[in-house]
DNA sequence: TAATAAATATGACTTTTGTCATGTTTGAGA
DNA sequence: TCTCAAACATGACAAAAGTCATATTTATTA
């Protein structure tokens, strides 16, 4: 738990990792007297597909997870959501309704902040602007990574992949194990694959020793063969 | 052929399509003193993954696929620009090398705007931020499509996705054939499938008359045929 | 803590997709 | 127009991945 006190905009440490640091003092400081903090507990859901919203949010602690609803009914995991990641900009900039869901993977802490807010600063401070512009310059580079793994590798390989993904994003705790715990569940809908065939490659690579298993929890043993079956 | 004469961008009807019509009079005549124009031949490449652009490129006529190499040695093309569509704005705006390769499908007349005059613009017209923004957007929500597509469609629900895209972005001619006319080997990689994957569902769709071919040209007989089958 | 549900795991089988070989057609250039 | 290379096409087979059935383990909650 944390103590609830830092709920200014203005010191938040979660600011230096996104846009909002593009910010002048008045402007976060309207920011800050606008928004809204809230807790957002393990498997609740932020937004949804097809939903509009009238805001952003920040996220200043836990993990989201952004999905899609495929045509066959099953849900792809577009994006994991970190500290300091901004949810939904896009549609408040397009003034579309969310094309994904975001649902918490773990106990979050997120700040809602009203569009008005990030609108009319985005039409009065081309600095703001141009660091959104940015980021999303970067979401989409690495979408287009994306786009090439998933029709170009293999499930094995996207699997090993994302579990390098997870170390080096979130990291891992002092037993070796990843920070981030997905279901196998999650795990697949990352990978874009049915569950079983990720449990199956789970068992594999545990009988092969380039993983550990605790439960839900994994832990990577041989980053390198792991890093070598991916660029073959 | 153009008549060649119409080479102020203030005049450039292409300018309707993107975010250039954000500009100011007087940017935009910045802007055209310093563009040139070029002509680019069927299979040359624009700019290369892994280059430093100092400029972007706007699209005049003809179509160029946007591909990234994967580790297998295999090409991904992750977006077909047309007339209107602007290259190279997220490396210009990121300040890093190009993740993508530029090629011409067809011939092409593209005009280069130097990097300097665009991020002028940015860092001082909101309005041009925000429309680049907005484009920018539109762009990310697309891939996540074609994320969700890649995972979680079949390859033959790719390929007829592909041929409905095709008909609807680029069109049909007098006869039903689709004006844009791309490779087997072009398609496969658009779809991310194998050649001759690609070559033997064209021939099954072909078989059940759901498409026509003549040459390396490609028709749609039945298209409610392909949308049924999209969204199974 | 017992009961129940949910998640994980594995086997057996089918379908999908890729690869290699080889033949055919098409188109560009001599 | 002929030649040759590239693109297209198809068969045969192998590998990858999905599906369904069914245990087994782990959580949840009554």
């Amino acid at each position: 738990m944390k103590d609830g006190k830092e709920t200014r905009c203005e010191n938040c440490i979660v600011r230096q990792f996104n846009s909002l640091r593009a910010m002048s003092k008045e402007e976060l400081k309207k920011v800050s007297d606008s928004k809204t903090t809230k807790i957002v507990k393990k498997g609740e859901v932020i937004f949804q597909e097809g939903e509009k919203l009238n805001g952003v949010y920040c996220v200043r602690s836990g993990v989201s997870k952004l999905s899609k609803l495929s045509a066959n009914g099953k849900d792809q995991i577009v994006k994991l959501a970190t500290k300091g990641q901004v949810l939904g900009q896009r549609c408040v900039i397009s003034e579309e309704v969310s094309n994904l869901s975001a649902r918490a993977v773990d106990d979050m802490e997120v700040c809602f902040i009203p569009k008005d807010d990030v609108v009319h600063t985005l039409n009065t401070n081309p600095n703001f602007a141009v660091e959104v512009l940015r980021h999303m310059a970067h979401d989409l580079k690495e979408a287009d990574d994306v786009i090439v793994n998933m029709s170009q590798k293999t499930v094995k390989q996207r699997v090993a992949e994302a579990f390098l993904y997870m170390k080096n994003n979130f990291g891992e705790d002092s037993e070796g194990y990843l920070t981030l715990t997905l279901s196998r569940e999650d795990i697949a809908s990352v990978v874009g694959t049915a569950t079983e065939s990720c449990i199956r490659i789970i068992s594999e690579f545990k009988k092969k020793k380039y993983i550990k298993t605790s439960g839900k929890q994994i832990g990577i043993l041989d980053e390198r063969a792991l890093e070598d079956m991916i660029d073959s």
